[in-house]
DNA sequence: TCCGTTAATGCTACAATGTTGCAACAGAAG
DNA sequence: CTTCTGTTGCAACATTGTAGCATTAACGGA
């Protein structure tokens, strides 16, 4: 049980010490744990491996790509972070807010970029065969973001 | 309580000659594009690109791994079938039946398998930030099949 | 503070999935 | 039958993710 006491009332309210979260999980706190969930914390959309690594780099942590995929294994597993399908071929990654806060996904087609739809939630729990048990939904939609719309008007005219 | 209605009626009724489907596209009629519709048209669950080159072996059509690809690239662009990202990392094809048919999937994390969902619906329309353009949702509810279930259940016992 | 235990890491090699370029083949029309 | 060109097949490569194993370093206790 995590009991996350009080309900989170806003975005960021709910950051917390990348350091905390992982010593509660019962894990080492190792610098690439801290640097990937501070990662994922400032990133306001689902990052990819690719995009992460790249921010480690940035921040000067020595990472090994297997490490990386290690390490987001291990976030998932302890709940801390949520796999999405961005609907190519690369998973992405972004901190999860506790089950209430599932939410769709928006896939632009045109710059690949994922962001979250904080106000659509990701299921309205439909009616399944008999038998079947349902774990969770992951709802995406595909399409042009705001930038990419306003390009592909520019290059039809 | 499936409500069976008459879902499945008109998957039959949908069946056309895979020859007359290519040709209406204006492509050639090959050997290859004919036994990849019909082993789609007889498949009721999106199929992977192995199980489609297994079918396709099976029926004695001799094929390379990359006309494979690019054959369902070629139906998808056509219309005629469409790619569905399973939630592992190969996609998966099904025959089209109409915008009007378009329905969530089931993936079991257990066998992997994927199933389709003719009465839910993938989407309603939800709304969408400003600029951003919808082309199509994807709906996919992750968990486990009834025969899983049923296997689950007997192992932890 | 130093030490021992062992969870994490980093490396190498490999597996799975998908793509590119190009020469050869074969479907459709004349 | 011939030609034209859309398709195919092959080989090589790119991307994404895993397995095995020796080494490192986080954490608790002396």
């Amino acid at each position: 049980m995590s009991a996350p006491s009080h309900a989170h009332s806003s975005h960021s309210a709910d950051v917390q010490d990348p350091r905390s979260l992982i010593a509660a999980c019962g894990g080492r706190v190792t610098r690439t744990r801290v640097a990937v969930v501070e990662t994922l914390q400032a990133g306001r959309q689902p990052l990819s491996h690719d995009e992460i690594g790249a921010a480690l780099a940035a921040a000067g942590v020595a990472h090994d790509r297997v490490t990386l995929y290690r390490t987001l294994d291990w976030l998932v597993e302890q709940g801390i972070a949520r796999r999405i399908a961005s609907g190519e071929r690369a998973w992405r990654f972004e901190i999860a807010h506790g089950e209430a806060h599932r939410h769709a996904h928006f896939h632009c087609e045109r710059c690949g970029q994922v962001v979250c739809l904080d106000d659509v939630p990701a299921s309205a729990t439909p009616s399944l065969p008999a038998g079947f048990e349902l774990d969770r939904a992951e709802l995406v939609l595909h399409g042009a973001c705001a930038e990419c719309g306003r390009q592909r008007v520019q290059d039809s005219a």
